[in-house]
DNA sequence: GCGACGCTTCGGCGCCGGCCGAAGCGTTCC
DNA sequence: GGAACGCTTCGGCCGGCGCCGAAGCGTCGC
């Protein structure tokens, strides 16, 4: 029966197209270099070849398709050719594949929990790991935060204590919430969009972490050890 | 140099792991399959080897990778065993790849608009498409709605008319935000998380819509078409 | 100007995965 | 009880893809 104009028909070339964009991912080589983009910064060829473990033919190739799909933008410096993400589609796509991944079943659980980055990293744009889940429990802790499924709602205290913190709630209080991530290394909540950009770049700021020159992974420095101490009521050890 | 026991670790194993979920979406036929569950329904394998055009025998053993990885969940009933996503994690991977295939440069831009898809259509839990994307702009055209990036903030006036519309706003009111999806067809928002499910559902409960027997897309009933005009000042006309 | 470096292109090889025909198992209907 | 149906398992074939060595191009440092 038809309402409308409307008629069945198939889905069959948009699922080609999605086996296309999965199948990028889907080969171990360039899901390497993929997530060795994964927080934003940009690598040149090289290196993302050492990422991957295969020559600089091998990668070459590899990063021409990932190009030519849109999945990855390059800029060339001299005799240095620097990748990166694309959008925050594709960032947005490689952690959705991680938290698959991370809740498969335990008889094919093979997903390294790598102590580093579980302990702090950057998802694309914010914190995430054990610091990002940590500074979100504080937060729900000390009621600054109440989380909704997916959303997380910043409340009049929080934006009290964000900005006695030093971050500009400005854009924040016009509307008071922001996505949340489910972690694939905790399987819980870190704070992502508005609010968790902000706090990622102050932490930045701060110097109370730094970015790892070849990984995702991020450190936290003594100054960061001594903050996150006493305005988060975080420690350290909380987090190996 | 070292911070509190940080170690510079490869992340090797789990972009294999990455790269192991992802290519088990990179096979058409798999694609296929996954997509035709993508509305969140049971189907069997029989039905699910024609949405993908190859036969039993070559569905069937695809159906088993799915099923070992925790893609999918299989239930059986006599001869029938129903497939169906596993979890809300998977049915986000597949938006997040949609997303991107819909935004890959023209130059290789083969994703099918298909007409009925993009009209109306389910994403996993609420609506999508045209439709989701109408619905949308009318809730921000009179203000119920205001979008902020992915979160799409219902405001007093918001609350007010999707009670008087006749949904039960108690669980939105305590937090009125939302999430928003990238509509891969429109590449615009539509609303997705507790206000789009409500809306999903209440469209359903009035008979407004129809879920089509064998694909994503959504069935607009005559009722629905007088419903969307009256209530949200969307015209049918507008949707095609 | 020349050598070194970063990276690309070309061509060839080997392996892996998708396909289906045939056979088999469990369930349902007559 | 036997035939039909839904689906799985097995085995084999074939095409595609990832790999790298060799060669080449553009850039940079001395």
């Amino acid at each position: 029966m038809r309402y409308a104009g409307l008629e069945e028909v198939s889905i069959v070339s948009n699922a080609d197209w999605v086996a296309e964009i999965a199948a990028l991912v889907g080969e171990p080589a360039r899901a390497h270099m993929l997530l060795a983009l994964g927080d934003g910064r940009a690598l040149p060829a090289g290196e993302l070849a050492a990422c991957a473990d295969v020559t600089a033919q091998t990668a070459s190739g590899h990063l021409a398709r990932l190009e030519q799909a849109g999945l990855v933008t390059v800029v060339r410096q001299g005799r240095h050719r620097y990748y990166r993400i694309a959008s925050v589609e594709v960032a947005s796509m490689l952690e959705a594949v991680m938290a698959v991944a991370a809740v498969s079943p335990p008889a094919v659980m093979r997903f390294h929990a790598d102590p580093v980055l579980q302990e702090a990293r950057t998802c694309y744009n914010h914190l995430a790991g054990r610091l990002g889940v940590a500074i979100c429990d504080a937060l729900v802790r000390i009621r600054a935060v109440v989380l909704d499924g997916e959303i997380a709602h910043v409340t009049t205290e929080g934006l009290a204590f964000l900005e006695s913190w030093g971050i500009n709630v400005s854009r924040i209080r016009l509307h008071p919430a922001c996505r949340t991530c489910i972690d694939w290394s905790e399987r819980r909540h870190h704070l992502a969009g508005t609010v968790g950009i902000a706090i990622h770049e102050h932490c930045l700021a701060l110097q109370w972490i730094e970015h790892h020159l070849d990984s995702r992974a991020v450190r936290i420095t003594p100054t960061g050890e001594r903050g996150l101490r006493t305005v988060f009521g975080i420690a350290l050890t909380e987090l190996r």
